[in-house]
DNA sequence: ATGAAATGCTTGTGAGCGCAACTATTGCGT
DNA sequence: ACGCAATAGTTGCGCTCACAAGCATTTCAT
């Protein structure tokens, strides 16, 4: 979070935000957080973290709806750890198995059981409408359209910066 | 995070997420992980994390460099306990003082020191190269201030439906 | 073919954060 | 004035997560 007011002393060769930049990026943070804590508040009921349903969600859209943890836990941006506990947590509940992998035997697949398909069928409804609601309702198509491209740009600017430069 | 397919069979009385507005929903949650990602990393050589900068921030934008705690954890949407563990490890390393109200005595106040001062000039604008880096500077400025329109759309909405709906 | 490096996953440990419970102080109704 | 509710902050506890270490397996160089 950057402050409202910058040190009027700081360091003379930073470009600092002007009222437009500000706004934007302080909005990005704010909007951000209260959709996630909705969607926190809108998962919990069902039982499950935003993270389980990544999880779940994820599997869902994979072939034979299962993945290696490694890959798994690429796409969702978390530690290898912390997804190993996360399927614990899972496969407690049985929406997860775990299954070794016949081609590589250091691997474990993760695999949506029919428990958690049907877990997902559920919550999914809910957790789309919570993100019309909180996100997507109170944009023009056209404003749906230009945030993406913009959101796109970004990306693919801060890719090439943690890429080859 | 919504699955890229969402089961068919899923109830009838929902509206899906159309392409747009999936990519749209992918991205932002995309880039804003990526975004604090580096943020944090960006602060840590620093000793602080995202959640440091933000006292300190906070803090050197109000009158006297000095809030109460229970306003600093509203602003920071942080629960009173979470913000009194902060403040341990700020007032430990000496950027922040503990200061009881001479009006209320309930509250304490969080204090910028003259050292938590000089910190945050000789951080900030690290701070707000790596905002530019990972997500103003891939903008033109009409998209900077379309961004900014569509999410004070959302945030005004979505703040009506919190308040008296 | 063999040993070293890389890869995949799990476990121990420590830090951060929220909820609930507790104490202290203030505000309010009667 | 009295007592009860509300407010402010701290502490105990449990949960989650990342880092480091450890073990098993695979890959690669020679």
């Amino acid at each position: 979070m950057v402050s409202g007011q910058s040190p009027q002393t700081a360091a003379n060769d930073v470009r600092w935000l002007d009222d437009d930049e500000m706004a934007t990026w302080l909005l990005m943070v704010e909007v951000n957080t209260a959709i996630q804590a909705a969607i926190e508040e809108d998962l919990a009921p069902h039982g499950l973290t935003s993270g389980d349903y990544g999880v779940l969600a994820r599997l869902s859209a994979s072939p034979d709806h299962r993945l290696r943890m490694c890959d798994l836990a690429e796409v969702l941006h978390v530690s290898p750890s912390g997804l190993t506990r996360r399927l614990d947590g899972l496969v407690r509940d049985g929406f997860v198995a775990r299954e070794p992998s016949a081609e590589d035997r250091r691997v474990m697949l993760a695999v949506l059981t029919d428990d958690g398909y049907k877990k997902l069928q559920g919550v999914a409804p809910d957790h789309v409408a919570t993100v019309r609601r909180q996100f997507i309702d109170h944009m023009s198509r056209a404003q749906v359209r230009n945030v993406g491209a913009a959101l796109r740009a970004v990306q693919v600017g801060t890719d090439s910066l943690h890429d080859g430069r």
